[in-house]
RNA sequence: GAGCCAUUAGCUCAGUGGUAGAGCACCUGACUUUUAAUCAGGGUGUCGCAGGUUCGAGUCCUGCAUGGCUCACCA
């Protein structure tokens, strides 16, 4: 139905004064953005769109560089090669009726002389009128300037879009961590190196699925959206479905779907992707990271350490063409075979404490104490070798190392260790005193993985809003029957930070989590 | 969640209680092989926000916001 009143409104809501109020917030322009604006109509009274439509071009600057750099400039002018580029315009420098300009493209950057005698005196206006941040395609023959640097001679010089904003300084570039982080486009445009590294993480993530490919894995796709969060401890976010009428979660591990297709028979499989945990944010949290989970029938974790080591050598060699690394000033040599030790070896390996021989609860807690060990009064023997492992050890591991060995009670999805059912058959993986990969036999015994996730709801009841939550539907699959299975997560931000050197988790995701600004 | 530090022009940054500054960018003019182009002229600002102390606050104090680092939780 028409509104007759001509207001704006949304489900019989007036919305117009909303409308209003926000356009009362908008900044006021800066001169340099009136500038602009007043050059978009002069451009348009000229003709000229500063929104065109396509331009086709034949050169990126990197291959006029590889092409052309090192052809003498007789030869470039007797061969008379026509070009077409487009790309962002970086910097300007006019000299009355002639002037020079790089242009950016995803490759790099080119030069460009634009002559008014050669590109027309209405064409020229249109680069007297160009600014910095404009879309600029150019169309051209190479020669090589006085000095020597390959530069496109314009025939044609065409505005592709107009930029409203001025970019940051050309010299000093964008140093503003919050702005590069939240203006990313402008971290990309002004800092090349940012964008070197999201292509290595883009090749890392190939490289990772070409070599499970290769092994026979399948990639596959489970919900992120889910009724039961699982397969980690940690606290999910919560959202609603409305249809439904039922609240979900947002996934906070792969695991559990996975392992269903195990049982289902899909005997090799992985998946990248999102999860998500309703934690802190740090330089090396972000409340949504990149999770590579895969499972392998009738294999276990020693397996599993094997694949690992691969496949991050594999990586290094691919990405970095060398197994010595540095990371932020330390020099980790990944040359397998890497070491593999048990938990509880290493932590008397560091603090002479053995917690090998049968103990008290009581004595484990003096022993605590006596190290300086923080604990809580709910932790049983297991969590507290946890914590000296968490508190005295893992910081300590910069070269690649196995752990392996697990308490039982901080690992319920992993199988107990026939010798010795205090510990499991789990390792996770650290390097540059970070955990990098955490992997284990898979629990196949139903009876045992519903004890395990009793023990779970206590630790709840208790107080932990980590611990795992109940499951039925993945132990009627584990009923069913899994076969033997190892699977292993690798954290694959945590993984890039590695092989790129970045200090902060933010340097390798995109758009980082950051709070609402207040002014948007 | 706690501690420390930061926030000044579009960007990079000076400014240690007394008139708001520089470089780049931008504006006007000159310049047909420049390249952090050059030359002559022009300062474009809610000093993050709100209070307080003071004759006077960008500067000192308190609170808040955002960010960075460290710690906590985790991967």
């Amino acid at each position: 139905m028409a509104e007759r009143s001509g207001r704006l409104t949304d489900g019989g809501i007036d919305l117009e004064d909303d409308v209003q109020q926000l356009a009362s917030f908008a900044s006021p322009l800066t001169e340099q953005e009136r500038v602009r604006r007043e050059k978009l109509t002069t451009l348009r009274e000229l003709g000229i769109e500063p929104y065109a439509g396509k331009f086709e071009r034949t050169h990126r600057a990197e291959d006029i560089h590889a092409q052309y750099d090192h052809v003498e400039a007789m030869d470039l002018e007797a061969q008379n090669i026509h070009v077409r580029i487009a790309g962002r315009l970086m910097s300007k420098r006019r000299q009355g009726k002639a002037g020079f300009m790089h242009l950016q493209d995803m490759s790099g950057r080119i030069q460009v002389y634009v002559r008014q005698d050669t590109v027309g005196e209405k064409a020229y206006e249109v680069y007297k009128l160009a600014d910095l941040g404009d879309m600029i395609g150019v169309a051209g023959t190479i020669f090589k300037t006085k000095t020597g640097e390959t530069t496109i001679l314009a025939h044609a010089f065409v505005l592709l879009t107009k930029s409203l904003k001025p970019l940051p300084e050309k010299f000093h570039g964008l140093k503003d961590v919050e702005l590069r982080y939240r203006k990313r486009y402008l971290d990309l445009i002004m800092n090349p190196e940012v964008l070197e590294t999201f292509l290595t993480r883009s090749e890392i993530l190939r490289a990772i699925r070409a070599y499970l490919d290769g092994a026979g894995y399948i990639e596959v796709e489970t919900p992120t959206l889910q009724s039961i969060p699982g397969g980690a401890a940690a606290r999910p976010f919560i959202t609603y479905h409305h249809a439904l009428d039922m609240e979900m979660y947002l996934r906070i591990a792969i695991e559990l779907y996975l392992k269903r297709l195990i049982v289902g028979g899909i005997e090799k499989v992985y998946e990248i992707g999102r999860v998500y945990r309703n934690e802190g944010v740090s330089t090396k949290h972000n409340p949504e990271f990149t999770m590579l989970e895969l499972y392998a029938a009738y294999t276990d974790f020693h397996d599993m350490m094997d694949l690992t080591e691969q496949m991050i050598v594999h990586l290094a060699r691919k990405i970095k063409g060398t197994l010595t690394i540095t990371y932020q000033g330390d020099v980790i040599d990944l040359t397998p075979p890497w070491r593999r030790v048990h938990m509880v070896d290493l932590i008397k390996e560091i603090t002479g404490v053995d917690f090998w021989p049968e103990m008290s609860l009581d004595e484990a807690r003096a022993l605590a104490r006596a190290h300086g060990v923080e604990i809580t009064e709910t932790m049983s023997i297991g969590h507290i070798i946890n914590e000296f492992f968490e508190q005295k050890v893992e910081a300590t591991l910069l070269h690649p190392t196995f752990v392996y060995g697990h308490p039982v009670e901080i690992s319920p999805l992993a199988k107990k260790n026939v010798d010795d059912p205090r510990f499991t058959d789990r390792f996770e993986l650290f390097i540059v005193g970070r955990e990098h990969a955490n992997a284990f036999s898979e629990l196949s015994d139903p009876i045992d993985q519903r004890e395990r996730f009793y023990a779970q709801l206590k630790e709840r009841a208790l107080g932990n809003e980590e611990a795992h939550r109940m499951d039925e539907d993945f132990l009627e699959a584990l009923e069913i029957g899994m076969p033997p299975t190892g699977g292993l997560g690798i954290g694959i931000d945590r993984l890039v930070m590695l092989l790129v050197d970045a200090p902060s988790i933010r340097d390798v995701l995109l758009f980082p989590h950051m709070r609402q600004h207040p002014q948007s």
